[in-house]
DNA sequence: ATTATCTATAGATCTATAGATAATGC
DNA sequence: ATTATCTATAGATCTATAGATAATGC
C-alpha cells in the first residue's frame, strides 16, 4: 500500500493551493480574489483547482483552518508543562495578542476571519482552571466568547500599532484583564502575567525588564468574593 | 433657501439605496450582492446608483454607519439619567448582547461588520467611570477593544440561540464579567446588572423575575485590590 | 436650462467545464 | 489503462458609462 508518485503529486498541488490561498488572505479580501489568481500564485493550471475544491469558499475555509491548527499547536507548545491553568490561559492570550508583532501574516488572516475564527485558544485550560477552582465563571459559552472576542479586538487594533513594545504591553494588559474577569484579584493576575513567556518566543525589541522578583511563583488561590453566594 | 422638490427626491433615492443595502446586509454577504440587486431592492434605476456612490463598498460602509448611529442613539436613550457610569456600561452591554432576540436585523449586520464595526458602545461612560473611580483599567484602547470584542463574540454566538431567556442570561453574564474585569467585585457587579432595563426595552418571553431586593441601588465603591500598587 | 433618473449596452471580468496532454501504474 | 494536470473557451455574470427621458427651477 505504498503511496505512489501520483498521490504525492496530487497532495502537492493541494498543498500549493492552500498555501497560495493563505498568502493571498494576508493582503486581500478573499471575495476579490479570482480562482485564476489563486492558481497562478500556486503555479498550477487553472482547471486543477476543481480537482480539489468545489468552490473558492471551501479553499479559503481550509486555509483559515490550517492557520487555526498552527495557532493551536503554537499555544499547546507554549503552555506545555505549565502547572497553573490560569497561566496557560494567560500565555495563550499573550502570545496571540502579540501576533501583530511576531506573526503579522497569521494576525492578518485571523483578523480577516473575524469572530467566526475557529481557533480555540486555551479552552481546555480555561475549563480545567475552573474545575480545579483556580478561575471562576458561570457559563462556558460566554466565557469562551469573551476570551476570543477580547483577544480578537486587541489583535485587530494591534495591526495598526508600530511600536512593538506597545503591542506587548497591550497583550499583557489584556491577559490581566481577562484573569480579573475570571475572578483573580489584581495582584495575582499581574503576577501570573509577569511570568516569562517561553524562551523560544520572539522577544520584543524593547521588551521591558520586569525583574526577577515578579516572575516568582505565586500560590494558587481563587479570587475573593466568589462564588457569588453572598451578595452583600 | 427653501429645499426644492428636486433635492428632496434626490435624498429619497439616496435613503432608499442605503435602506436597501441595510436590508440586504441582514441576509447576504455584501461581496455577493450586485449593484443591480441593490437598485432593484431600492426600486431605483440602475444608473442612479452612481449618482450617489462611487462603489458598492461606499454604500455598504454608509449602511453599517447608519446602523451604528441607530445603535448609539439607542444606548444613549437607555442610559440617559443613570447616575452610575458602571450601570451605563452594563446597560449598553446588556441591550447590545440582547440584539439577537430584540433586534435580529441589527444583530446580523453588526455581526457581519465584525471587529471593525464602528459602534462605540458606551465609551464615554467607561472613561467617565474610570475618572470618578468607579471602574478601573490601565489602557483605553485595550479596555475598549475588550468590551467591543467580548460583546461581539457573545452577540455572534447569540445568533445561533433560539431560547430568548438564554440570550438574556448570556447578555447579563457578559455584563457581570466585564464589570468584574474593570474592578468591581462579584457582588457589586451582580447588583448593577440586576437593575432593570428601561421599561420600553422589549422583555424576553420568559424573563426571570429577579425580585425587588436585588434591584435596589447599591453604594458606589471601587473593586478591592485596586489600583495595583501592592502586589502582595 | 438644469438636474436627476432611467434604459441600454460595451467591455471586462469570472466561473465551470470539456477535451487534450502528460505522467504513473500494472 | 488510469489518473491528474493543463489549455482553451462558452456562457454568465457584473461594472461603469453614454445618451435619452422626465421633472423641476427660473
Amino acid at each position: 500500500m505504498t503511496v505512489g508518485r501520483l498521490e504525492r503529486r496530487k497532495a502537492q498541488t493541494r498543498t500549493a493551493l492552500i498555501a497560495a490561498a493563505r498568502a493571498l488572505l494576508v493582503e486581500r479580501d478573499p471575495a476579490g480574489v479570482s480562482i485564476q489568481e489563486i492558481t497562478d500564485a500556486a503555479d498550477v493550471g487553472f482547471g486543477s483547482f476543481y480537482n480539489h475544491f468545489p468552490s473558492k469558499q471551501e479553499l479559503f475555509d481550509l486555509a483559515v483552518a490550517s492557520v487555526a491548527d498552527e495557532h493551536r499547536a503554537m499555544i499547546a507548545r507554549a503552555t506545555a508543562g505549565l502547572s497553573d491553568p490560569a497561566e496557560a490561559l494567560a500565555v495563550a492570550v499573550r502570545i496571540t495578542a502579540r501576533f501583530p508583532r511576531t506573526h503579522p501574516s497569521l494576525a492578518r488572516i485571523i483578523d480577516r476571519a473575524g469572530v467566526g475564527y475557529p481557533g480555540a485558544y486555551a479552552i481546555d485550560d480555561l475549563r480545567h482552571a475552573r474545575d480545579v477552582g483556580r478561575l471562576c465563571y458561570d457559563d462556558d459559552q460566554v466565557a469562551f466568547a469573551c476570551v476570543a472576542g477580547a483577544v480578537l479586538g486587541v489583535l485587530h487594533h494591534g495591526l495598526d500599532v508600530d511600536d512593538p513594545a506597545e503591542i506587548d504591553e497591550r497583550a499583557d494588559r489584556l491577559a490581566v484583564s481577562l484573569l480579573r474577569m475570571f475572578g483573580l484579584v489584581e495582584g495575582d493576575a499581574r503576577k501570573v502575567v509577569a511570568r516569562p513567556l517561553p524562551a523560544w518566543w520572539p522577544a520584543a525589541l524593547a521588551e521591558p525588564d520586569r525583574g526577577a522578583a515578579d516572575v516568582a511563583a505565586v500560590g494558587l488561590r481563587p479570587g475573593r468574593d466568589w462564588p457569588a453566594g453572598k451578595r452583600s
